[in-house]
DNA sequence: ACCTGAACACCGTTCAAGT
DNA sequence: ACCTGAACACCGTTCAAGT
């Protein structure tokens, strides 16, 4: 039984069983093997459509960097359309925070992070912005929308009461997991408030 | 030769150890067996210092946390300590860029993480605060430290100069890598920047 | 108490088949 | 061209030894 009577596989079923096994189970959980069963497939058939598993990986990266609305940099100036850039990347990693450790690398040779990398860069260009502070900003913009979308900081703390015991300013860390959503929400928003109002004095004074 | 005549390991030994490997080769180069190795010894034994790969690399984590300078908290009003403290965390985690993903997860139950983030919480809610107010703004100082240590935003670009034909606005993207440390460091600048005036300027005007 | 070899249940990847 | 079983060189972890 080694030969294949019809095509099992396309690059669209790994990816999508890819994805589906990591949001729900973690990247700890993709394993070359896991996958393939998935697929009623062995390990080894993967490599027909994919070198390695990094690769899987990318594609599965990419795939969650295409939903991001990148519209808004026709339509609006920099400000807002960085404002409403940044809020769609951040809704669309928080549905997948498994994978924001990837994202979180860079965008490596990824298609579609490089497109949006490039509408970032390009609009923010043409808003006035120089070379050197456009990458200032897209850089710092990507700490705040990965940051808060790990969707960990509240999550982040051991739910064991007993371990604050110590720590009087931390007793009501382990009910943060609670409403760990709100808590990073909130932090993007006000971080977005700041850097975005913060950014906008700047233009105007021409202190660029 | 299954015995010891003496004993060969220390929790210290390992911490020192593995750090030393995650420094030097990543996180993934970090394998009981490798780890063993480098102390002259079998995999298993280090069974007898930790329960867990896991716990392991936590130690490792905590060991950079403990650089941190957390001093300036006594010393200052609440926006300049944070500037000192942030400044502070970012230079040790820059100095150890492969135990950032660790750190970005949280503090789990590690002892420094924990009193770090009590240092953080006390003197915000002292410089008048609210509990809320406090924990987005701890949240954001980690979103920007640990995003900027990643030290990986102009190195995650792909070194290839041919993936950039398509995209004018990256054409100088691949050349980001030879001042990544530059690139990085400076979007932190600016982000603690805007960060600490905006939040200086709501707290005098009361919106707390 | 601490270190060991052997073992278990896994990995990612290669490759010579087979169709 | 695509799928397979077998194999290689690894993993983290457990456990019954041995001292």
């Amino acid at each position: 039984m080694a030969r294949p009577r019809q095509i099992l596989l396309t690059r669209e079923k790994i990816v999508e069983a890819a994805s589906a096994l990591v949001d729900a189970e973690g990247l700890d959980a993709l394993s070359t093997r896991r996958l393939a069963t998935e697929l009623g497939v062995q390990g080894p058939s993967l490599y027909n459509y994919f070198a390695t598993k990094a690769d899987i990986i990318d594609a599965v990266a990419d795939a969650v960097i295409e939903q991001v609305d990148v519209s808004a940099f026709g339509r609006f100036p920099w400000a807002e359309a960085l404002r409403r850039w940044a809020q769609s990347y951040r809704a669309v990693l928080s549905e997948h925070p498994n994978v924001v450790p990837v994202l979180a690398q860079g965008p490596g040779r990824r298609p579609a992070s490089l497109a949006m990398a490039e509408a970032v860069y390009g609009a923010l260009v043409d808003g006035g912005w120089s070379y050197a502070q456009a990458t200032h900003i897209g850089a710092l913009m990507r700490y705040l929308v990965t940051g808060s979308s790990l969707g960990s900081f509240a999550l982040g703390f051991d739910v064991d009461p007993s371990l604050y015991e110590v720590y009087p300013h931390l007793r009501h860390a382990p009910r943060l997991a609670e409403h760990h959503e709100a808590v990073d929400e909130g932090a993007f928003e006000l971080g977005l408030d700041l850097l975005i109002t913060g950014l906008t004095a700047r233009h105007e004074m021409g202190t660029r």
